[in-house]
DNA sequence: CGTAGTACTA
């Protein structure tokens, strides 16, 4: 009986008798689960399906092969074959573990032992490769028992992948012992111990590790190097980055994609932005990897306008981003303040139907909340079906920045509810709350309840916390004393953080103390000879006001300039305090005029204790006047559609004069107003604003 | 038949 079969490629094969090389018929020629049919259906007429190596074979074909076909097909011939022996097995659980269900294939595995189906090395690897996978430790242990009673225990294939499954599996200790143990190491066994490393993040271990694969003269490959590329970038090891770069110019490997796109994130990591600018542009090929590694080395770097314009031109090369390029772009967009852009890519996620990740929606949060929209980041949080500690920190800190303090603290102990373990940050969230909204009590007890319920160490900017919500509140003595009394040399911020309290609530003593511990450890800090400056002048010691800004100018510190922000139609406008250069200058300062006039009769009183101490009486008013943010408000109020809110952003905290005027703004001109300050927002409407007047 | 890159939170 002639066997005549019909392949798309018109390829016309006719087998009459057991083929000589059943592998390439069904292997090579199979290309779709349709010829899969034709093929199996003629080995059933002709019997030829009984023989153990063709079915193995159109086993293979069906499992691994051919991407499309599902595993019930598979399982089907399988169940087939008369007693299956190990190799049949070792396709059916690799295919498992490919076609993403590892827990079957250990399944299998076991069904293979009930069955008395002796292992082979393969089904050690195989399977060991299904448990790495699902981290499935002890199983791994158990067949790692099996594997020394089988004597199998000393080939080298067995043994990479024990290592590479301790690895995996955290027990990177484990691992360790047996490459230490290993005679015969080769490339794979280097390997698995590397990426077992970047999975710990050991990256001291990595370099150590590549070294001596250096000394002893190991040859390494593409892997290895990625592997080492990544630890030279979290260690800002440049001389290792610097040296694998030139090895790789040398041995002309700069084609390689993968690794070029390691060395350009090595040197963006090792803050050498520019240089990996440089590298990235000499690539010929730049894949969705590639592009994602700039942006986020722009986007680490603090380089946001810049990380956008790369996301700029990904676009016009036809790159399609990813999540991963996605996070980083609204990280920028927060950073920023860019909230048209954020919105865009908001919706391009939800266009694209982007796999929304913990990672994405956390960014995403995050991104709403940097531009003050609560409400957005509050959907987005609960859109999430899998929340975890960084993203209820993020909702936390959303809530604490915009005012919303008990809200935070209630965020706190759902989240608590749901055996949700906090980590150092969210404590960071919660007391920064109970600072923006005064709650003195709580913060008290979350901090000591820090180390006693979950053994985390309080650190500095836990400290910065605790100082912030005693000063605040006017316990400015009982700060200065928590102070000195903190286990840890306090830093600038700290000493800062009680500064700033001293001028709320006008304390001399306390805030000359302060200003002493700053200069000796950040003489060069503006804003600090200004808050001192301010605590004088509000005492009604002018002369000494006086001497401490004089003191500031003679060390040559310049006051760093207030400027605010602006984003109308998806363009950023930026104003400074006293700007006569910016470009619609006429313009922005009538409008300003015009504001101020408005307001005057609706009650306001300029506050001349915020002018520059060194105006003139008569100018002081008009120096109030002209803070970057009354320009910017103003250029709001003429420039945005009516009805809109007006988002600025500014660099410093505002001051009372501004916070006084734009509550009477939002009254008056009927708008609401969002001020991003360098700690946090101040929703103003209908004449009063979010933080309560305390901040 | 085993090993691989890019990401978020104060």
């Amino acid at each position: 009986m002639a066997l005549t079969l019909h392949f798309p490629a018109k390829t016309v094969t006719t087998i009459t008798q057991f083929p000589e090389n059943p592998k390439t018929l069904i292997v090579q020629q199979c290309k779709t689960t349709k010829d899969l049919n034709q093929v199996h259906a003629h080995l059933i007429k002709s019997r030829f399906h009984l023989n153990p190596t063709i079915s193995e074979n159109l086993l293979e074909a069906a499992a691994i092969l051919i991407p499309a076909t599902t595993m019930d097909y598979a399982l089907s011939i399988f169940h087939k074959i008369n007693e299956p022996d190990s190799s049949a097995y070792n396709i059916m659980i690799r295919a498992f573990t490919l076609k993403q269900s590892p827990q079957e294939a250990v399944m299998l595995y076991k069904t293979m032992l009930q069955n008395s189906v002796e292992p082979d090395r393969f089904t050690f690897a195989c399977t060991l490769k299904a448990c790495s996978r699902i981290r499935a430790l002890e199983e791994g242990e158990q067949i790692h028992a099996q594997i020394l009673k089988s004597g199998f225990g000393c080939r080298q294939l067995v043994t990479n992948t024990l290592i590479h499954l301790y690895a995996n599996c955290g027990r990177i200790d484990i691992a360790r012992k047996m490459f230490d143990r290993m005679s015969n190491r080769d490339v794979f066994s280097w390997n698995s111990m590397f990426s077992g490393y970047v999975k710990t993040e050991c990256w001291r271990e990595i370099v150590d590790l590549f070294n001596e694969m250096r000394d002893l003269g190991v040859k390494f490959d593409e892997v290895t190097l990625i592997n080492v590329l990544m630890a030279c970038g979290r260690l800002a090891d440049i001389e290792l980055g610097g040296w694998i770069s030139e090895y790789m110019e040398e041995k002309e490997l700069n084609g390689n994609v993968k690794l070029m796109t390691a060395v350009v994130d090595m040197y963006a990591k090792c803050g050498h932005v520019d240089k990996a600018r440089r590298l990235f542009e000499q690539m010929n090929i730049k894949d969705v990897v590639a592009w994602s590694a700039m942006i986020s080395g722009y986007s680490q770097a603090r380089r946001c306008k810049e990380a956008l314009g790369v996301f700029h031109d990904m676009q016009m090369a036809n790159v399609v981003p990813n999540e991963v390029t996605m996070v980083s772009v609204l990280s920028c967009c927060a950073v920023l303040g860019a909230l048209e852009t954020g919105k865009w890519v908001h919706l391009y996620v939800k266009k694209k139907r982007m796999e929304l990740t913990i990672t994405l929606g956390t960014a995403l949060m995050d991104f709403y909340a940097k531009c003050g929209l609560i409400e957005n980041a509050v959907e987005v949080f609960k859109k999430m079906p899998l929340k975890n500690v960084f993203f209820w920190t993020v909702l936390i800190q959303c809530l604490a920045s915009n005012g919303q303090g008990e809200r935070a603290l209630e965020t706190y102990y759902i989240m608590r509810e749901k055996n949700i373990e906090p980590n150092d940050v969210a404590f960071i969230a919660v007391l920064s709350a109970c600072s923006h909204v005064g709650m003195v009590d709580e913060g008290r007890e979350l901090f000591v309840s820090m180390s006693r319920d979950f053994d985390l160490e309080p650190r500095m900017e836990h400290y910065g916390c605790m100082v912030d919500i005693l000063g605040r509140a006017g316990l400015v003595e009982e700060a200065y004393q928590f102070i000195k009394n903190m286990p840890i040399p306090p830093n600038p911020v700290i000493w800062r953080t009680l500064l700033a309290a001293c001028r709320a609530h006008k304390n001399v003593k306390v805030g000359e103390e302060s200003l002493k511990n700053l200069v000796t450890l950040e003489p060069m800090h503006s804003g600090d000879y200004i808050l001192l400056s301010d605590i004088y002048a509000s005492a009604g010691r002018c002369e000494d006001a006086l001497r401490v800004m004089n003191q500031m100018r003679e060390q040559g510190i310049k006051k760093t300039p207030g400027c605010s922000l602006i984003e109308l139609d998806g363009e950023i406008y930026e104003f400074l305090a006293e700007d006569n250069m910016c470009p619609h200058f006429k313009e922005v300062y009538d409008a300003t005029e015009n504001m101020m006039k408005r307001i005057k009769s609706a009650g306001y009183v300029p506050n001349t204790a915020d002018a520059r101490l060194d105006a003139e009486e008569d100018d002081k008013e008009a120096s109030v006047a002209h803070h970057s943010e009354k320009l910017a408000i103003a250029f709001g109020l003429i420039r945005a559609s009516p009805g809109t809110t007006i988002r600025i952003s500014k660099n410093l905290r505002v001051c009372t004069d501004c916070h006084n005027a734009t509550k009477i703004i939002s009254k008056v001109f009927n708008r609401e107003i969002v001020v991003r300050d360098r700690t946090r927002f101040h929703h103003f409407k209908e004449g009063s604003c979010s933080c309560n007047d305390y901040w």
